[in-house]
DNA sequence: TTTTTATGAATGATTTTGTAACATTTATTA
DNA sequence: TAATAAATGTTACAAAATCATTCATAAAAA
């Protein structure tokens, strides 16, 4: 997770890049007021900032000194200020970035990633896909988002060594070897079939096309995220 | 619960900031003329003191004197004098935050708390979820939300275990295993179903709906809160 | 002894599971 | 391509398992 603080006093606006950089595991905080943002500096981490030039009651240019004084922290600047001189200061000042306004938030995107590799700070953003399916053997319990998916108790024996052997293929074979409750008998096939069904119900956006429980055809079943 | 002593005088800014700060487990007591807080301080334990240096019939710099030489209290100075030295002063008094008026209430919570957590006091202001069930193993008893839960040996022996193992599911086996009182020798599944009975009977609100002791069917019992 | 507590049996309600019958999909063969 | 076979999915229902509850009685504690 990626820590930036954004300066910039249009509110809308902010909120527009926040929520798009949400989607890069990007947090962004802004602060519509330049002091609160120095003094928030001097408390919290953040791996960036972002800076508007175009302030109201301080000239952007000496937030930008002040940061790059008292802080070892990358700056893109970022002002809807046609004045050539001021991004020849911002970057003889020490500013990483000169990003003039209206520009794409894609742009943005590219020139954090762009900054941070620069700083080895990019390993932080590599998304782990975080998993959907978590299964805590100790609890005993599946969740699927954070959220308890409430199973019986053959339904989890079925799922929860799917789960363990997640991309590989089980046979019915080794899920009836695997359960102590499934009546292993024999030839059994079809009380499993609708053991899975209901497991899919329990699990599945559309149990009918499932996308996480996957019927291998002639082999078994399988479970991926 | 933290506890701040402010010195404005302007009641209604005072209002406004004590509901801002109460969100945050911060409770404010206002006082209005600088001398009913000093002697407000003789008496009462604050965790810091917010006060304003614009006040009338005594000068700001004098009481922020007087606290300090007075009081080991960290102080917060906020003014709307713009004088540079006022600010000097403060600091060099001992002040340990100067915030020039007119300012957010947001940056005020945050210079709060950084005082705070150099100071050590932050703890106070984490608050911690409260729980309803507290298991005293010292004493041999369960409190819920205070209150002293009458049970009998076997009922005890078997809801500390559910505790122990808060959010965990605990097997019937497990249970008889466990227990020095049951009668462990073999599958008497009846008398656990009654003991539990029993004390859901004692600690739910509605035992027939348990919203604590629940039943993982065909794994055992789980407690949560 | 009286009171409290634990146990087991009986009963009933509820949930889970297996079965069977049928539907659908996929693969195979003519 | 159509027909057929095989595998799997779906559904409803009945059987089985599990658990809650009550009650009578035994055991333990006061």
């Amino acid at each position: 997770m990626i820590n930036i603080a954004m300066v910039e006093d249009d509110a809308e606006l902010a909120e527009v890049l926040t929520q798009y950089l949400s989607k890069f595991n990007i947090n962004v905080t802004n602060y519509e007021e330049p002091f609160m943002a120095l003094s928030s500096l001097k408390i919290n981490k953040f791996d960036l900032i972002i800076l508007d030039l175009t302030l109201p009651g301080m000239d952007g240019l000496d937030v930008c000194r002040e940061i790059i004084s008292h802080h070892d922290i990358p700056i893109i600047i970022s002002s809807a200020r046609s004045d050539i001189t001021d991004k020849v200061t911002a970057l003889q000042l020490g500013a990483d970035d000169y990003l003039p306004k209206p520009y794409d938030p894609r742009e943005l995107e590219v020139r954090i990633k762009t900054i941070l590799r620069r700083y080895n700070i990019s390993s932080k953003i590599e998304e782990k896909p975080k998993k959907t399916f978590i299964f805590d053997e100790e609890k005993k319990e599946i969740t699927k988002d954070g959220k308890f998916i409430k199973l019986t108790a053959a339904e989890y024996e079925v799922l929860s060594l799917l789960i363990k052997r997640e991309g590989f293929v089980v046979s019915r074979d080794d899920i009836f070897e695997n359960s102590d409750l499934l009546n292993s008998d024999y030839d059994n096939v079809g009380s499993l079939a609708v053991i899975i069904n209901r497991i899919r119900h329990k699990m599945e956006d559309n149990p009918k096309n499932p996308s996480y429980l996957h019927t291998i055809r002639g082999m078994g079943y399988k479970f991926t995220q």
